[in-house]
Parts: structure tokens; C-alpha cells; sequence
DNA sequence: GATGAATGAGCCTTCATTCAT
DNA sequence: TATGAATGAAGGCTCATTCAT
């Protein structure tokens, strides 16, 4: 990752970039060349078709996640400590890569069906079990409230969390450290006061 | 709301289901038309423009969600009632519309600053206004938790609650109810264990 | 002509106001029913196309302006006089039916050619014989220039003459009659000082 | 002016012909294409849009006559040189450019106030102010008849030469040297008689 | 006479993609 | 690697016209 052949990386941040502000099917191949500073049909020197440029940008994206999320959970810590890491690493995520966040939040769901795109639905099921597997244990050992469907509590969470990108904005009222604070906050305690 | 000419209902329906199936710019003038069984320019003899069909949905759609929210608001009870009617109100509509919530989740940034879509954006300032007054006399009186800046408490729950519409689905393992429920427990008391 | 069924009457003037300004490719069959309000279906009650509209506009205005050209040809006075007096009658047909000429110099080109439109042909043919034996005659008997070919004078005249309708306008620096004295004055003696 | 790129200029000389014969609006892009040998969409990978065709059509015949009115309103001779010079000009271009001056004859009006267009209204008044000028120049020393309007003067001139490019075709009973010769004498000695 | 709904053909334009050079 | 030209399919929309009510 990074050793790519430079025009590709360039071409891949370009559709990113534009991708995310647009949507993927408003934004055209013509676009993207002309950022790139070339004709559109000599993006097929690089890409077979939009929808390889969306695929590495998706399959990239997923790929780093899951991976910081199996370290995530392998490493030493209650099950408590992971779930607010996973959380923590979520808003890091949102906070430095958030045009992949937004690509991911809004194309997804049409895509995941799509042939090519198998890896979007596993990634997805992948990172599910994997927080399941945090709150259940963690229900288990009493750390977690067990009233709630962990299935639930996940969705909770995660539809909460990465759904910020998308009003979120560096500079405003709130840097993305206190609003990961506010929420772990919300999320730990409730918001009825004790 | 109701006296409408007949065809014109009809052609909302299909294009609400086929809009929120498939997304506003990958549906088509001609899918509408032909599940409404005419010609493509034949749509244009009810509606001015495809746009014109998104913004009437959109239109009823969030006229509909403020009025009951308004409703609400001004209703007898404590700010805790509210927010949990708010709160149950926001799971009823995904029961029964669900198609316009997808559309109105899906659509809404993009179009939210197009020219004559200025009502999605007034009416999503108006939502969050009231639900802030709710969340800050709450938290005057006692009621909620106050180390968590009110914005952010309305936007965790408005995302959490809105984007449950992408995944639930009625004969499920949990009924809107259930669902509902389990999000309020969260909402309330949050997930670690007392 | 002129007793028409009052609805038919008004059409027709707000066809021929529209046409003229639009041109009759551009103006639709909508734009003409919007402004005589009713529905464009509804003016197949009252014309069966949108060209048998045209037609009669343009046989209306054709028809007008070959029997005034005959009245004045048939009456007493010299050649010269009778080529004023036709010259005259142009001018003041421009004053008073400006929208009729207009479509008429706009479309008659591309119209004299269809089925249903051959009476655009038969009077300009009929127009031009008669004026040429106005000059022809003026010519034997001395009265005018006879090195000039009649037919080009014919038309020089007659370009010259109905083109004002595209630029003069009531109310500018000229009067429709000081337009046709400047005209009478050059087509008589020419521009070169004596 | 010449060095064009082949297929563009091909294209253009197409729609030339094509829009001289059958007015803009009734000229599909279809049909230049048609003739063009390449499907209809292939269109825009030389032009814009269709307007943007007759835009170039029209651009390059008013540059071409205002630089050629220039240069002779510049050169040595009398008004009445010049005068002379300016319609044999424009008889001259009737001959070469028939479908230039067709079009611009029947698309400017409606043109003329469209965006992108105002060079036409900006040229024609250019035109008439050089006219205007060597008219009252001409009038002032005693070459022209000091009794007509000089702007109407213009106009007559303009509408009666410009006008016959719908009506001369060559290889009939008149060459264009003989329209123009006929015309100028008329222009200057009228009609009648000395 | 008029409405309301629809037709059918066509229009301008967009866009992902291909391919010879 | 890139250009330049083109394809082919489709898209939103317009418009004259028809016809049952």
C-alpha cells in the first residue's frame, strides 16, 4: 500500500476526493480525468472500469479497518477497554481518512449486492461478529448491561458513530476528540442523569 | 393529504418504493412510468420535472415529521416524556414509511441544497431547534445528564434512531417495539452495567 | 372573413401575436392555449392542427393584400402614382398589421413549399405580375428608368419596403409615414445628389 | 481560419448547409450527424452543444464582414467609393457565402438577445455606425442627398441587398455582378426617370 | 366546447467504454 | 501512457395530437 505507480494513487486520491463530495454515480468518469489532467478514455490505462476505481477505494478502506480492529481486539485489555478503542479508532478514522468513511457510508448499501463487491457483505459480517464477540463477553462477565440485544447494542453504536462524518467538520465547535468523549460518555452512562 | 387526483397518488406511491429501492438518481422516468403503466413523457402531463416528484415526497414527508413532532412538544408531559415520544415516534414512522425515510436519509444532503429544496433544510434546522429545547430544559431541570453538550446528545440519537430504517426489517427477530425498547434502555441508562 | 365564432377569432390573434414574436416552430400549441385559457387539446376543437392555424392567418393576410394591391392597380392614376400607392399600402400595412407580416416574411419561405400552402406561391406570383406590369408600363411610356430590369426592381423595392417591418417601431424617431417618404424619396431619385 | 481540425470543420460546413435549408430550430442534431457519418452523441466531442454550432457559424461570418467592411471603409477612395465598395462587398459574399448569409439572416433576430450571442447585436451596430459614417460624410461634402435620414438610408440599403440571397440563385437569367449593378444604379438614381 | 389523460415520436444531451494511432 | 474520435445505450423532457368523458 504506497508503492502503487504514482499516476494509479494519484488518480485513486482524485476519484476519492470527488467520489465522496458527489456520490459515486454523479460522479463521472470525465470528471475524474480532468482533475487527473488527462482524457477520460486514458483512465482505462489504469483502471478497467469506475467501478475497479470504487472497488480499490472500498476494498482498501475495508481492509485497513478490519485490521486495526483485529489488533484492536487481540490485544491485552477488558472487553470494555476494546469496545471503547473500537469506538475511539472509529472517530480516528472519521477524523483522517473521512472522504473513505463517507464513499463507505453512502455507497455501500447499493453495492454490497453487486458481483466484485462480495468483499463489502464479508468485511461487514466480519466486523459484526467481532463486536459481538466484545459485548457479549462482556455482558457475560457483567461489565456490559445484558438487557440489551448485543446485535442491537452494536448497530447502536456503530450507525451513531460513523453516521458523524457526515456533519462533522474540523474546526467547528468540537474537535474530534470531544466529540469520541461525549459520545463514549452517552454510550457508557446514558443520558438520564444518575 | 388524502384528496389527491387519483393517478397523481398513484405515480407518488411507485416512485416512492422505486426511489427508495434503487436511489433517486439510478431510478429512472421510465421505471416510474412503466410500473405506473404509461409512457415516460406522459409523467410530464402530473409532474413538471423528476424533481418535482422527490420534492413532493420530501415535502409530505417532512411536513408530516414536524407537524407530530410539534405536536408533541406542546403536548402535557415532562421533557423525559417527549424525548422518549420523540424517540418512539421516529420508530413508528420507520414502520410505517419506511420508503420515505430511506429516501429522505439518502437524498437529503445532496439535495438539501438545491434550489427549491430549501424546506429540508429549514425544516431539519426546526427539528433539531426543538429537540434542543427539549434536551437543555431537561437537562436544567435535572432530568438528563448535563456534562454532554446538547447537539451532540440530538445527533447521536437521530442517527442512531433514523439509520436503524437500513437494516430493520418487520418479521425479524424484533419488532418495531422491541427495537424501540432496547434503544430507549440504551438512550437511558446506557451500556455498562450499574 | 371576420365573422367568425368569436372563440375561433380570438385564437387566431393570439396565435398571430405569438408567432410573430417566436417565431412558428417555436411557439407551441401549449403557449397558444395557455394564453387563450384552455387546454392545448381543447383548440382541436377549433382548428385541426397547428398549421391549419398558420394557413389561416396567412391567407388572411395574403388574401387582404393582393385584392387591396388589385383595387389600386384597377384605379384611375398614372403608373407612377399607382407604384407610390402600392408602395403606401405596404407601409401602412406594416403600421396596422405588423404580427401578419412579420409571419408572413418569416415563414413563408419555408412554408410556400408544403401541401395546403400553395395559395403563398399563387399570390406572391400573382403580386409580382402585377407589379411588373405597373414598372414594364411605366418604362414604355417613359415614366421610368428604362435600364433597370424590371423584375430586380420589382424586388429591390419590395425587400427593401416589407424588411422595415423587422426594425421600424411606433413611437421611434420616424412615423410610419415619414419612413415611407425617406423610401418613396430614395426609390425616386436615388442617393446621389443631383 | 483554415487550420482547423479537419472533422470540426467538416461538421461545421454540414450544419452550414443544413441549417441555411431548414432554419436552426428545425435542423436536428441528428440530422448533421447523420450526414456526418456518426451517431448523434459523437456530436458533443467536438462542439458543446448545437447552439454552440451556430455560434461558431455565425461568429466567424460576422468577424469575417466587419473585418472586410473595415478594410474597405479604411482604404483611399470617396464615400461613394467606399459605399459602392460596401455593397459590391455584400453581393460578392451572397455570392461565395449563401448559406452564411441565410442563416444570418433568419437566425439572428431570434439570437441576437440569446447569452453567448451578443457579438451579433455588438457586430450589426458596429455595421451601421461605419455605414452612418460614410453616409454623412457623403452627405456633408455634397455627394449624397442631404434630404434622407442617413440611418434610414442604411436600412434600405441593407434590407433591399442582403435580402436577395433568398431569392437569387446562380446560373438563372442574372449573374451577381448584374443584381449589383442594377442595384446600384437604382441606389443611385431611383426609378424615375431622369 | 372543454377537460384530463395519454400517445408516440423525437429532441438534445450524457456517459462509460473502445480502439487505432 | 496518452490522445482523439467514435460508439451505443440511455436519460430527461417536449410536443402535436387523440379521445373518452
Amino acid at each position: 500500500m504506497g508503492d502503487g505507480s504514482g499516476r494509479r494513487d494519484e488518480i485513486i486520491a482524485i476519484a476519492t476526493r470527488l467520489i465522496a463530495s458527489r456520490g459515486y454515480s454523479s460522479t463521472t468518469v470525465r470528471d475524474i480525468a480532468d482533475e487527473a489532467g488527462i482524457l477520460s478514455g486514458s483512465l482505462y490505462h489504469h483502471f478497467s472500469s469506475k467501478e475497479a476505481v470504487l472497488q480499490e477505494i472500498l476494498r482498501a478502506f475495508m481492509g485497513d479497518t478490519l485490521a486495526h480492529f483485529e489488533r484492536i481486539v487481540a490485544s491485552e485489555g477488558s472487553y470494555r477497554e476494546h469496545l471503547d478503542q473500537l469506538i475511539e479508532h472509529a472517530f480516528l478514522t472519521i477524523e483522517q481518512r473521512p472522504d473513505e468513511v463517507r464513499i463507505y457510508q453512502n455507497e455501500t448499501g447499493f453495492m454490497m449486492t453487486q458481483p466484485g463487491f462480495e468483499f463489502l457483505a464479508d468485511g461487514a459480517a466480519r466486523i459484526e461478529e467481532l463486536w459481538l464477540e466484545q459485548i457479549t463477553a462482556g455482558q457475560a462477565d457483567g461489565a456490559f448491561r445484558d438487557s440489551v440485544d448485543p446485535r442491537l447494542a452494536f448497530r447502536f453504536i456503530r450507525d451513531a458513530v460513523w453516521s458523524t462524518v457526515f456533519w462533522y467538520r474540523p474546526g467547528g465547535s468540537h474537535t474530534a476528540a470531544s466529540v469520541s468523549e461525549n459520545y463514549l460518555e452517552l454510550l457508557h452512562a446514558g443520558l438520564l442523569a444518575d
